[in-house]
RNA sequence: CGCGGAGUAGAGCAGUCUGGUAGCUCGUCGGGCCCAUAACCCGGAGGUCGGUGGUUCAAAUCCGCCCUCCGCAA
Protein backbone atom coordinates (compact mmCIF):
# COMPACT_ATOMS: atom_id res chain seq x y z
CA UNK A 1 0.00 0.00 0.00
CA UNK A 2 1.70 3.33 -0.55
CA UNK A 3 2.19 5.88 2.28
CA UNK A 4 0.00 8.57 0.71
CA UNK A 5 -3.25 6.22 0.90
CA UNK A 6 -2.78 5.07 4.62
CA UNK A 7 -4.90 7.27 6.86
CA UNK A 8 -3.27 8.08 9.92
CA UNK A 9 -4.13 9.63 13.21
CA UNK A 10 -1.42 10.60 15.09
CA UNK A 11 -2.01 11.08 19.30
CA UNK A 12 1.13 12.97 20.69
CA UNK A 13 1.58 15.76 23.42
CA UNK A 14 4.93 16.73 24.32
CA UNK A 15 8.41 17.70 22.30
CA UNK A 16 9.58 14.71 21.05
CA UNK A 17 5.93 13.38 19.91
CA UNK A 18 5.85 16.64 17.65
CA UNK A 19 9.26 15.59 16.40
CA UNK A 20 7.87 12.39 15.49
CA UNK A 21 5.13 14.28 14.08
CA UNK A 22 6.32 16.32 12.04
CA UNK A 23 8.77 13.36 10.67
CA UNK A 24 6.15 11.35 9.48
CA UNK A 25 4.19 14.61 7.81
CA UNK A 26 7.91 15.51 5.62
CA UNK A 27 7.38 11.94 4.87
CA UNK A 28 4.58 11.80 2.74
CA UNK A 29 2.47 10.12 5.55
CA UNK A 30 -0.78 11.20 5.30
CA UNK A 31 -1.84 12.45 9.21
CA UNK A 32 -5.35 13.25 8.84
CA UNK A 33 -5.99 14.00 12.20
CA UNK A 34 -3.89 14.81 15.62
CA UNK A 35 -5.30 13.85 18.86
CA UNK A 36 -2.88 15.64 21.89
CA UNK A 37 -3.65 16.96 25.53
CA UNK A 38 -6.30 20.17 26.28
CA UNK A 39 -3.73 22.98 26.39
CA UNK A 40 -2.58 23.55 29.80
CA UNK A 41 -2.08 27.03 32.06
CA UNK A 42 2.16 27.11 32.02
CA UNK A 43 4.70 29.20 34.45
CA UNK A 44 3.53 31.55 36.84
CA UNK A 45 1.57 33.66 34.70
CA UNK A 46 -0.76 30.75 33.86
CA UNK A 47 -0.38 31.35 30.41
CA UNK A 48 -2.51 29.11 27.92
CA UNK A 49 0.24 27.02 26.05
CA UNK A 50 -0.79 24.62 22.56
CA UNK A 51 1.30 21.73 23.08
CA UNK A 52 3.73 20.84 20.74
CA UNK A 53 1.96 18.76 18.49
CA UNK A 54 -0.92 20.77 18.25
CA UNK A 55 2.03 23.60 17.22
CA UNK A 56 2.96 21.43 14.22
CA UNK A 57 -0.89 20.59 13.51
CA UNK A 58 -1.69 24.00 13.00
CA UNK A 59 1.84 24.74 11.14
CA UNK A 60 0.57 22.09 8.60
CA UNK A 61 -3.08 22.64 8.86
CA UNK A 62 -4.18 19.12 9.88
CA UNK A 63 -6.89 18.79 12.72
CA UNK A 64 -6.06 18.61 16.12
CA UNK A 65 -8.40 17.60 18.62
CA UNK A 66 -8.23 17.66 22.28
CA UNK A 67 -10.33 15.84 24.58
CA UNK A 68 -9.88 16.36 28.36
CA UNK A 69 -10.87 12.80 28.65
CA UNK A 70 -10.50 10.63 25.55
CA UNK A 71 -11.92 7.56 27.41
CA UNK A 72 -15.54 9.09 27.02
CA UNK A 73 -15.07 11.43 24.29
CA UNK A 74 -13.77 9.99 21.19
CA UNK A 75 -16.37 9.79 18.50
CA UNK A 76 -15.22 12.36 16.34
CA UNK A 77 -12.29 9.67 15.31
CA UNK A 78 -14.68 7.56 13.76
CA UNK A 79 -15.49 10.45 11.20
CA UNK A 80 -11.53 10.50 10.31
CA UNK A 81 -11.82 6.98 8.47
CA UNK A 82 -8.44 5.86 9.96
CA UNK A 83 -6.46 2.72 9.13
CA UNK A 84 -3.68 3.15 11.46
CA UNK A 85 -3.53 4.95 15.15
CA UNK A 86 0.06 5.85 15.94
CA UNK A 87 0.52 6.92 19.79
CA UNK A 88 4.02 8.44 20.93
CA UNK A 89 3.74 10.10 24.17
CA UNK A 90 0.58 10.98 24.24
CA UNK A 91 -0.57 11.08 27.94
CA UNK A 92 -3.87 9.35 28.49
CA UNK A 93 -5.21 5.87 28.66
CA UNK A 94 -7.02 5.31 25.44
CA UNK A 95 -10.19 2.95 25.47
CA UNK A 96 -10.52 -0.34 23.52
CA UNK A 97 -13.19 0.67 21.56
CA UNK A 98 -10.85 3.34 20.04
CA UNK A 99 -8.16 1.08 19.38
CA UNK A 100 -10.32 -0.82 17.63
CA UNK A 101 -11.67 1.57 15.15
CA UNK A 102 -8.96 1.88 12.88
CA UNK A 103 -9.02 -0.62 9.95
CA UNK A 104 -5.61 -1.53 10.01
CA UNK A 105 -4.25 -1.44 14.06
CA UNK A 106 -3.44 0.91 16.46
CA UNK A 107 0.46 1.15 17.46
CA UNK A 108 2.56 3.23 19.98
CA UNK A 109 6.17 3.87 20.60
CA UNK A 110 7.85 3.21 23.46
CA UNK A 111 11.01 4.87 24.49
CA UNK A 112 12.75 1.70 26.07
CA UNK A 113 13.15 -1.87 25.14
CA UNK A 114 10.11 -3.94 26.18
CA UNK A 115 9.30 -5.58 28.54
CA UNK A 116 11.65 -3.23 30.01
CA UNK A 117 10.44 0.03 31.68
CA UNK A 118 6.70 -0.41 30.55
CA UNK A 119 4.62 3.06 32.17
CA UNK A 120 4.85 6.56 31.92
CA UNK A 121 8.86 7.58 32.42
CA UNK A 122 11.49 5.15 30.93
CA UNK A 123 13.56 7.47 29.97
CA UNK A 124 14.14 8.79 33.18
CA UNK A 125 14.26 4.93 35.35
CA UNK A 126 16.78 4.11 32.56
CA UNK A 127 19.18 7.06 33.99
CA UNK A 128 18.34 6.31 37.38
CA UNK A 129 19.08 2.74 37.46
CA UNK A 130 22.13 3.14 35.76
CA UNK A 131 21.37 1.43 32.05
CA UNK A 132 23.89 1.56 29.23
CA UNK A 133 21.98 1.32 27.34
CA UNK A 134 18.01 1.74 26.22
CA UNK A 135 15.77 2.17 23.24
CA UNK A 136 12.42 2.68 21.31
CA UNK A 137 9.85 -0.11 20.82
CA UNK A 138 6.81 -0.01 18.11
CA UNK A 139 4.40 -2.07 19.56
CA UNK A 140 0.51 -2.82 19.22
CA UNK A 141 -1.45 -1.05 21.46
CA UNK A 142 -4.04 -2.96 24.05
CA UNK A 143 -5.56 -1.24 26.76
CA UNK A 144 -3.27 -3.11 29.25
CA UNK A 145 -0.28 -0.44 29.36
CA UNK A 146 2.93 -1.02 26.92
CA UNK A 147 1.62 -4.93 26.86
CA UNK A 148 0.86 -5.74 23.69
CA UNK A 149 3.11 -7.53 21.07
CA UNK A 150 6.52 -5.82 19.94
CA UNK A 151 6.74 -5.11 15.96
CA UNK A 152 10.50 -3.49 16.18
CA UNK A 153 12.60 -2.35 18.12
CA UNK A 154 15.83 -0.16 17.63
CA UNK A 155 18.64 0.70 20.55
CA UNK A 156 20.34 3.58 21.81
CA UNK A 157 23.85 4.09 23.59
CA UNK A 158 23.38 5.74 27.05
CA UNK A 159 26.55 7.68 27.71
CA UNK A 160 27.75 9.18 31.47
CA UNK A 161 26.99 12.42 29.85
CA UNK A 162 23.99 11.87 28.99
CA UNK A 163 21.22 13.26 31.15
CA UNK A 164 16.81 13.04 30.53
CA UNK A 165 17.12 15.91 28.29
CA UNK A 166 19.67 14.33 26.00
CA UNK A 167 18.53 11.22 26.40
CA UNK A 168 15.10 12.34 25.25
CA UNK A 169 16.99 13.27 22.12
CA UNK A 170 18.38 10.56 21.28
CA UNK A 171 15.41 8.97 21.75
CA UNK A 172 13.01 10.93 19.47
CA UNK A 173 15.33 10.74 17.04
CA UNK A 174 15.42 6.57 17.13
CA UNK A 175 11.77 6.77 17.41
CA UNK A 176 11.02 8.51 14.09
CA UNK A 177 13.89 6.52 12.49
CA UNK A 178 11.62 3.28 13.66
CA UNK A 179 8.27 4.46 12.48
CA UNK A 180 9.03 5.84 9.23
CA UNK A 181 11.17 2.58 8.22
CA UNK A 182 8.55 -0.13 9.81
CA UNK A 183 4.96 1.82 9.60
CA UNK A 184 4.93 1.16 5.78
CA UNK A 185 5.35 -2.70 6.56
CA UNK A 186 3.40 -2.62 9.35
CA UNK A 187 0.45 -1.12 6.81
CA UNK A 188 0.93 -4.02 4.57
CA UNK A 189 0.66 -6.38 7.47
CA UNK A 190 4.67 -7.78 6.86
CA UNK A 191 4.80 -7.34 10.96
CA UNK A 192 4.11 -10.30 12.45
CA UNK A 193 5.33 -9.11 16.22
CA UNK A 194 6.53 -11.05 19.19
CA UNK A 195 4.89 -11.43 22.85
CA UNK A 196 6.25 -10.03 25.86
CA UNK A 197 7.90 -11.96 28.23
CA UNK A 198 6.04 -11.37 30.74
CA UNK A 199 8.67 -12.50 33.34
CA UNK A 200 10.58 -10.00 32.28
CA UNK A 201 8.34 -6.89 32.62
CA UNK A 202 9.71 -4.19 34.67
CA UNK A 203 7.78 -0.82 35.44
CA UNK A 204 9.09 2.22 34.84
CA UNK A 205 6.53 4.77 37.03
CA UNK A 206 5.65 8.54 36.77
CA UNK A 207 8.40 10.59 38.62
CA UNK A 208 6.77 12.22 41.32
CA UNK A 209 7.79 15.41 43.11
CA UNK A 210 8.64 13.50 45.71
CA UNK A 211 11.43 12.11 43.42
CA UNK A 212 12.80 15.23 42.85
CA UNK A 213 14.30 15.67 45.97
CA UNK A 214 17.13 13.64 46.31
CA UNK A 215 18.67 11.33 49.20
CA UNK A 216 21.81 11.44 51.29
CA UNK A 217 21.43 7.22 51.61
CA UNK A 218 22.08 6.83 48.07
CA UNK A 219 25.14 5.56 47.03
CA UNK A 220 27.46 8.02 45.15
CA UNK A 221 26.51 6.24 41.66
CA UNK A 222 22.97 6.13 42.24
CA UNK A 223 22.99 9.74 43.65
CA UNK A 224 24.62 10.68 40.48
CA UNK A 225 22.09 8.41 38.53
CA UNK A 226 19.48 10.64 39.84
CA UNK A 227 20.81 13.64 39.16
CA UNK A 228 20.86 12.88 35.39
CA UNK A 229 17.30 10.89 35.08
CA UNK A 230 15.92 14.65 36.90
CA UNK A 231 17.86 16.66 34.55
CA UNK A 232 17.32 19.27 33.24
CA UNK A 233 13.47 19.49 34.35
CA UNK A 234 12.59 19.19 37.00
CA UNK A 235 15.92 18.89 38.54
CA UNK A 236 16.82 17.18 42.10
CA UNK A 237 17.55 18.98 44.56
CA UNK A 238 18.55 19.51 48.61
CA UNK A 239 18.83 21.34 51.18
CA UNK A 240 21.01 24.06 51.59
CA UNK A 241 20.23 26.36 55.47
CA UNK A 242 16.54 25.65 54.36
CA UNK A 243 17.04 26.81 50.71
CA UNK A 244 16.33 24.39 47.68
CA UNK A 245 19.57 23.92 46.14
CA UNK A 246 18.92 21.97 42.76
CA UNK A 247 21.94 19.79 41.66
CA UNK A 248 21.80 19.56 37.34
CA UNK A 249 24.85 17.92 36.94
CA UNK A 250 26.82 15.82 39.26
CA UNK A 251 30.11 13.21 38.76
CA UNK A 252 31.40 10.84 41.20
CA UNK A 253 34.64 12.27 42.48
CA UNK A 254 38.23 11.44 41.62
CA UNK A 255 39.16 13.05 45.57
CA UNK A 256 37.82 11.04 48.58
CA UNK A 257 37.61 13.38 51.36
CA UNK A 258 36.29 12.43 54.39
CA UNK A 259 33.04 13.66 56.44
CA UNK A 260 29.52 13.29 57.68
CA UNK A 261 27.01 12.18 55.11
CA UNK A 262 26.17 15.44 53.44
CA UNK A 263 29.06 17.79 54.42
CA UNK A 264 30.43 19.69 51.75
CA UNK A 265 33.69 18.45 52.15
CA UNK A 266 35.71 20.74 49.74
CA UNK A 267 34.28 24.18 48.05
CA UNK A 268 36.94 25.81 46.49
CA UNK A 269 37.85 26.36 42.07
CA UNK A 270 38.79 22.66 42.24
CA UNK A 271 35.41 21.47 42.93
CA UNK A 272 32.47 21.48 45.12
CA UNK A 273 32.18 18.36 46.69
CA UNK A 274 30.06 16.59 48.76
CA UNK A 275 30.27 13.59 50.89
CA UNK A 276 27.90 10.17 51.12
CA UNK A 277 28.37 6.90 52.69
CA UNK A 278 30.73 5.49 49.89
CA UNK A 279 32.98 8.73 49.19
CA UNK A 280 31.84 12.23 47.52
CA UNK A 281 30.39 13.01 44.46
CA UNK A 282 31.32 16.35 42.94
CA UNK A 283 28.58 18.66 42.12
CA UNK A 284 29.42 20.63 38.69
CA UNK A 285 26.32 22.95 37.90
CA UNK A 286 23.57 23.78 40.06
CA UNK A 287 21.03 26.40 41.22
CA UNK A 288 19.90 28.40 44.35
CA UNK A 289 16.21 28.88 44.77
CA UNK A 290 15.85 32.31 44.10
CA UNK A 291 18.85 32.47 41.75
CA UNK A 292 19.89 31.32 38.61
CA UNK A 293 21.44 27.97 36.93
CA UNK A 294 25.17 28.50 37.24
CA UNK A 295 28.34 26.80 37.18
CA UNK A 296 30.38 25.01 40.85
CA UNK A 297 33.01 27.66 40.00
CA UNK A 298 30.67 30.84 39.76
CA UNK A 299 28.68 29.08 42.31
CA UNK A 300 31.94 28.96 45.44
CA UNK A 301 32.67 32.05 43.95
CA UNK A 302 30.22 34.57 45.63
CA UNK A 303 29.20 31.94 48.63
CA UNK A 304 32.05 32.33 51.38
CA UNK A 305 32.05 29.32 54.11
CA UNK A 306 30.42 26.67 52.28
CA UNK A 307 32.84 24.04 53.55
CA UNK A 308 31.51 22.23 56.45
CA UNK A 309 27.98 22.84 55.86
CA UNK A 310 25.75 19.94 55.95
CA UNK A 311 23.36 19.69 52.88
CA UNK A 312 20.16 18.13 53.73
C1' C B 1 -3.96 41.62 41.67
C1' G B 2 -2.05 33.80 44.87
C1' C B 3 2.85 33.70 48.41
C1' G B 4 8.09 34.64 48.68
C1' G B 5 13.30 35.71 46.79
C1' A B 6 16.27 38.41 43.25
C1' G B 7 18.18 42.23 39.31
C1' U B 8 25.22 46.14 41.11
C1' A B 9 31.68 45.03 35.41
C1' G B 10 31.71 38.91 31.17
C1' A B 11 30.29 35.42 35.89
C1' G B 12 29.01 34.68 41.17
C1' C B 13 28.23 37.93 45.27
C1' A B 14 28.77 42.22 49.24
C1' G B 15 27.10 47.13 50.00
C1' U B 16 20.64 49.03 50.89
C1' C B 17 18.29 48.76 57.47
C1' U B 18 21.69 53.80 59.24
C1' G B 19 21.66 58.39 51.91
C1' G B 20 27.80 61.17 51.30
C1' U B 21 33.91 59.22 45.65
C1' A B 22 31.34 51.68 43.24
C1' G B 23 33.58 47.04 46.38
C1' C B 24 35.14 41.46 46.80
C1' U B 25 36.28 36.90 44.36
C1' C B 26 36.62 34.64 39.58
C1' G B 27 37.32 35.50 34.47
C1' U B 28 39.74 38.66 30.84
C1' C B 29 44.12 41.67 29.03
C1' G B 30 49.42 43.11 29.92
C1' G B 31 53.88 42.09 32.66
C1' G B 32 56.88 39.03 36.10
C1' C B 33 58.48 34.26 38.29
C1' C B 34 59.32 29.22 36.69
C1' C B 35 61.96 23.47 33.20
C1' A B 36 56.71 24.24 33.21
C1' U B 37 51.61 25.33 34.83
C1' A B 38 45.10 25.49 35.48
C1' A B 39 49.98 27.49 40.76
C1' C B 40 52.24 32.19 42.63
C1' C B 41 53.47 37.83 42.33
C1' C B 42 52.59 42.89 40.04
C1' G B 43 49.57 46.00 37.00
C1' G B 44 45.37 47.44 33.60
C1' A B 45 40.64 47.51 31.24
C1' G B 46 35.63 46.84 32.13
C1' G B 47 29.52 49.41 35.78
C1' U B 48 24.41 55.69 33.35
C1' C B 49 23.85 49.87 40.38
C1' G B 50 16.84 46.50 35.65
C1' G B 51 13.60 50.95 33.85
C1' U B 52 10.94 55.25 35.18
C1' G B 53 8.89 59.21 38.28
C1' G B 54 9.45 61.48 43.15
C1' U B 55 11.93 63.17 48.03
C1' U B 56 16.88 65.47 49.01
C1' C B 57 22.30 69.93 48.78
C1' A B 58 23.25 64.68 47.63
C1' A B 59 20.05 58.21 45.93
C1' A B 60 22.71 51.54 44.39
C1' U B 61 20.59 53.04 49.29
C1' C B 62 14.27 56.23 51.00
C1' C B 63 8.98 56.42 48.46
C1' G B 64 5.55 55.31 43.93
C1' C B 65 4.77 52.73 39.32
C1' C B 66 6.60 49.34 35.51
C1' C B 67 9.77 45.28 33.28
C1' U B 68 12.54 40.74 33.72
C1' C B 69 14.41 36.24 36.22
C1' C B 70 13.93 32.38 40.17
C1' G B 71 11.51 29.20 44.22
C1' C B 72 6.54 27.79 45.99
C1' A B 73 1.39 27.22 45.05
C1' A B 74 -1.84 25.81 40.97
Amino acid sequence: MDKENIRIVFMGTSEISSYVLEKLISNKFNIVGVVSQPDKEVGRKKIITPTPCKLIANKYGIPCFQPIRIKKEFEFIKDLNCDIIVTFAYGQIIPQELLDMPSIGSINLHGSILPKYRGAAPVQWALINGEIKTGVTLMEMTYKMDAGRMYAKKYVDISVEDNATTLFEKIKKCASDVILEYLPLYADGKLKGEEQDEAKVSFARMIKSEDEKLSLDYNSSTFVNWIRGLSDVPGGYLLLDNQKLIIYKAKISDQNFSGKIGEIVNADKNSLTIALKDGCVDILELKLQGKNRCDYKSFVNGHKNLKGKILS
